[in-house]
DNA sequence: ACAGGAATATGTACTTTTCACACATTACAG
DNA sequence: CTGTAATGTGTGAAAAGTACATATTCCTGT
């Protein structure tokens, strides 16, 4: 914002100005029973009765707007130091039945499995994005971009390993590409691809209780440091 | 935004909550004199005493958050149907020393040889992208953050053209992309490139009053709406 | 103990894309 | 009409991506 003080400004009354409310939506994926989930919880709101929304909340007075997603997945999944992106501010007039509302909206990668993950409202759940019809508010719309920015992501920026455990198979690695994209990938070539890109550490182990012949299995290379919180806007997506 | 009702919410008084206002910042990109330039209006703040800033506005309460960056653009250089893009919402707290201001920033591409093109206030003026050191606000950041989307985007859909007038010849077409990118380009492969993603039509004329020999012209593919005003979520950028 | 099943691991030929590079042509200027 | 400066075009080499088949290992069931 430049300018405060322009004539169309000052026209208007500081009260309409901060009459506008500032929240952030998160899109917090995660990878189980070879699907991508996107965590929701049923809206309480009259208006989308039995619908259900993304994770968000307003963002505080004395917040700033980064922290506010890291504070909503710290709530609502007991998790710190989770992969976060910025994804698209939405601010039609009318999306929010209760007033005027804009949002931020940022998706998140994050391990369900993990030992401190743990949700903390009885309504809060994991949904496989593909059979998603509709959700409150525009949060269809807000998903979908944020999927969307996913998916181009994940081709080119070492993210993925945010939905695995420490320690992972290249079939696991393999099933998460597919579920993003949604298509199949030839395995020898993924392999390949993958490997070239130096994004892995052969940790010299095996699979254990598979019904079948074990994988090696790999961890994300310690320098992608992939989770931390440098400022979003600066490409926390490392390009290696 | 889910969940108005959440009881941290609650706690928190309706005054707080509306006291963040919402602007948008405008990086407005044109080329002129073989260099990217962007256009920018002395900063009226004392804090910011001699300094640039990007040309922004608060949102109208009656305003859609696109519409806004439009309604700038219109203000102050006469255009509309320009193209622009969303990039990223920025909101830390300390960013505006008049309050708490959140702002969403996009770029912007403009021929500003347009005859519609008009400058309408004596402090904004057009400043070569690669001489500026220091902005007003955190606008430096905003700026290059834009340029890096930019030159991200301008690899992959065709949207330079918004840059340029209706006919252009191949080599300003070249300028542009080599200004924008910072590097030098083949002109053979460059050329190839080009003619293989189909994005021109050649227009069967020539350059006229150059000191060499005349280059042929070509225009955007028709198709190209690129600077039309859908959903800019949904993929402003034409895939062709 | 062993045979069968199921998934892992790996290499090679082919195609497509990218990159580096040189010479003939045209119009203007003097 | 000659020199200059830019346009216009093609080819070969390297790199990246794609398609594809066989041998191996471990677990399971008999």
């Amino acid at each position: 914002m430049g300018q405060l003080k322009t004539a169309a400004t000052e026209r208007r009354s500081h009260q309409d100005f901060f009459n506008i409310a500032v929240s952030v939506d998160c899109v917090i994926f995660s990878y189980q029973d070879k699907a991508l989930k996107v965590l929701l919880i049923k809206s309480d709101l009259k208006e989308f009765e039995g619908l259900y929304s993304l994770l968000g909340d307003l963002v505080g007075p004395d917040e700033d707007l980064e922290e506010a997603p890291y504070r909503v997945l710290q709530e609502r999944t007991g998790l710190h130091d989770v992969y976060l992106e910025q994804v698209h501010t939405f601010g039609n007039i009318g999306r929010h039945p209760s007033g005027r509302v804009i949002t931020t909206a940022y998706f998140s990668l994050v391990n369900s499995k993990s030992s401190n993950f743990q949700i903390t409202h009885d309504d809060v759940s994991w949904h496989p994005v593909n059979s998603l019809k509709k959700l409150a508010f525009d949060h269809k719309i807000i998903l979908d971009t944020c999927l969307k920015q996913l998916r181009d992501a994940v081709m080119e920026h070492p993210i993925v390993f945010n939905l695995l455990p420490e320690k992972f198979s290249l079939r696991e690695l393999q099933d998460i590409y597919e579920a993003i994209l949604g298509i199949e990938l030839d395995r020898r070539n993924f392999r390949k691809r993958l490997m070239v890109k130096d994004w892995l550490v052969d940790l010299a182990e095996m699979e254990e209780d598979v019904p079948h012949r074990p994988g090696k299995l790999y961890k994300a290379r310690p320098s992608l440091k992939k989770n931390g919180r440098a400022p979003l806007h600066i490409d926390q997506r490392l390009v290696v």
